[in-house]
DNA sequence: TTGAGAACTGAACAATTGTATAGTTATACT
DNA sequence: AGTATAACTATACAATTGTTCAGTTCTCAA
């Protein structure tokens, strides 16, 4: 076991920078000062930014991943869709700085957001097949871009997140209100489409 | 006027490069270099780095938010959306540095993808609510979400190109094909939905 | 042809980056 | 208490960054 004070604390420090700034643009000295540690410790520990990147990585996987994308039971559509995005937006809402850095991650193109990504991709498209099975998919459904319209709606404006608040919702993306509006437009969009 | 190896020729090369590695992953003399150009130059033309992106979001945004945004007949649906839909495909073809460039842009925060990202949302929000007095919207549609719906289906694929590309589609999202895929998908989603 | 102004370059600057080294402090086991 | 091991720091280094400056080359009108 690691103590509070150090290891974990530097990580901790590096996932909300990285979230905040991006992972590119925040440097070793940056974390360090945040995490009240000599920027000698963080390549003690991590061997270096790349290793650092890694141990963030890690550590974003295992509270994301785990929480959102673990073995659970898979209730029968239409519930099924309800369900998971309600699932997916409690664990944003509980981990908003892991939400904020995969934002980053995805899109700066660390190896451990390639893992998150084949990762979603296969579950999604698992979920997906089991759907289709069931006859709950729509027959002439693209079943590869289905997969990725659903990473996109929910991912990406995650990795807009600034623009996004400052443009065009005027609040945090992952506030209840705005969160609750968000999920249920992509519930509304997936079963019924947008027009008549 | 200027001349072709000179100003412009700056311009052109930060845009391939920024699309291709970030703006904040490329440095000055990077531009140059590709440029055939000293580093000096650059910063004589444009001032600095931050001029010089300046000047590439000019160019991107009068080479392709001209071409993708400008007044142009408004069709009736249902036509409207696989037109529009086209529209931005063809647009795609053409200027996929492009679209490269602000796939990136859009994510890192350029001045100037602040102002297409207001320009895109302001457009499809008045697309959108021309379709509601229509009658072609679903009437419980949320209007900003769906608004953003599309701006994330079309503009995300673009921002998470290099993973895409190399886990997902194994191949360039920009080539005819998948292309082809990636839009007819987004049509069937947004007319229809994707369950049943 | 000449001269003014623009285009352009080479070399150097200070600041920041990631990282290595040598040394100090704390922890914990015997 | 003593000692080995880990945690931690201060300092320095080389590389890269954006930028400056003094000077050269080109262009073109008078």
């Amino acid at each position: 076991m690691r103590s509070a004070g150090g290891n974990d604390s530097i990580v901790q420090a590096a996932l909300r920078l990285f979230g905040e700034h991006g992972i590119g643009a925040t440097s070793l000295r940056e974390v360090a000062k945040a995490a009240g540690v000599s920027p000698a410790l963080v390549v003690h520990h991590f061997g270096g930014k790349e290793g650092l990147v890694a141990a963030v990585d890690e550590t974003a996987l295992r509270r994301f991943g785990g929480a959102a994308y673990g073995s659970e039971e898979r209730p029968d559509p239409p519930d099924l869709l309800r369900q998971r995005a309600e699932q997916t937006a409690r664990v944003m809402r509980e981990h908003p700085e892991v939400c904020a850095y995969f934002g980053r991650a995805l899109v700066e193109g660390t190896p451990g957001s390639a893992r998150l990504f084949r990762l979603m991709i296969e579950g999604g498209r698992a979920e997906i097949d089991a759907l289709a099975e069931k006859g709950a998919l729509r027959k002439d459904a693209d079943r590869l871009w289905a997969t990725l319209q659903h990473f996109f709606l929910i991912w990406a404006p995650l990795s807009f997140m600034p623009l996004l608040e400052q443009e065009a919702l005027g609040g945090s993306l992952l506030d209840d209100a705005i969160l609750n509006r968000w999920v249920a437009a992509n519930v509304k969009l997936l079963e019924q489409g947008l027009y008549r």
